[in-house]
DNA sequence: CTGAAACGGAACAGTCGTGTTCCACTACCG
DNA sequence: CGGTAGTGGAACACGACTGTTCCGTTTCAG
């Protein structure tokens, strides 16, 4: 049984409408998914047999996407805090909508690896200990809160946009910079 | 009908058990509520008939203590960015769980004036330009985009405590140092 | 002791979301 | 033309939560 391209479209639609839906209202029903996405409730119900599968399915998404923008940010090159800030941009450019939800609802980070230090997850803090070592990135930040700083700022960064109705890019310049600047040791010149 | 003590004692009881179960879960049954409280379900509907009600009380609570918490941070006094430092300590001391509440979900923060500006808002927008003029603040930041990151690393702080068991001492410091460090102006010694 | 206040539990009807089944329709391929 | 894949809608049973009513219990002040 090949995967015919209709099958492919019609299960992609229903995934990112359902991001766009339960990112709005993460209680929301799946008949409002359904109609989202512009299929039958029936439909969905074939390609997602019950809601858990949904969620499932938008989490494995998330965490392919993190890999794939962790991997793109090169963290290896140049100081911990020009890599940190490239991580950040193609964090912002993968994750839109997803993030509100893994960030805020508990039920897409239970029942994944999530939680237990995914490999982005523990590249993330040695990137800040290196920062810590070559002198890029403020000693006194650990690199827990830079993680949880990072993802917060981001939130925030998309909140931006949906709530204030600021363009992507404005959103965007704000995050970066005040991440930089918050990363930043303290007594040295900007960049 | 006077209120009486136990009347009080009883819906504050309920009250701060909804908080800290909706924190968790915020679709979670009211059942889950009166149990947290260590009522009956009858009980808390007398105090609250529906759900809504005790949604609306909630975010009445949270805007009285967001009010409070401004008051007492007197703006007015000093540089801009250390006042809005004092206000970032005073909002984590008040909100606690509160926080993840008001923050992510949705039906917390509609039905109230919330949104449309209320006066802490409009406060906390007005010092960010002072600090613009004062020199302060960086320029390059707009006062709707710190008011956004002010709230997610309040988040980020709150969630730091939760998730990795660090103390609200350690968490909130590194928020505060955070949050000074994005303000900064770029080029200038750090005070 | 008496009565009011406050409470908890059982029970009920109503609503809503869920997961499933069945059937009819369309598009397309051979 | 006939068959298949993909779909949408109607209908159903089931469970969960909600809001309400009723009744028995505890507590305490007068």
């Amino acid at each position: 049984m090949v995967e015919t391209g209709v099958r492919t479209r019609t299960r992609q639609a229903i995934l990112d409408a359902a991001v766009v839906v339960l990112s709005r209202d993460s209680s929301a029903s799946l008949s409002e998914v359904a109609r989202e996405a512009g299929v039958g409730r029936t439909t969905l119900h074939r390609y997602f047999a019950e809601r858990s599968d949904l969620v499932h399915a938008i989490g494995t998404l998330t965490l392919e996407r993190i890999a794939v923008a962790t991997d793109r940010a090169k963290l290896e090159v140049g100081p911990a805090r020009e890599a940190i800030v490239r991580l950040c941009r193609e964090y912002f450019e993968l994750l839109g909508d997803v993030l509100s939800l893994v960030f805020t609802d508990p039920q897409f980070s239970s029942g994944l690896d999530w939680h237990e230090e995914s490999d982005s997850d523990l590249e993330l803090l040695a990137l800040v200990q290196r920062g810590h070592r070559d002198g890029s990135i403020d000693r006194e930040l650990t690199p827990e809160w830079v993680q949880q700083a990072l993802w917060a700022l981001l939130y925030a960064a998309w909140a931006f946009v949906r709530e204030c109705g600021v363009s992507r890019h404005e959103a965007l310049g704000q995050c970066l910079r005040s991440l930089d600047r918050m990363l930043h040791p303290v007594g040295e010149r900007a960049g």
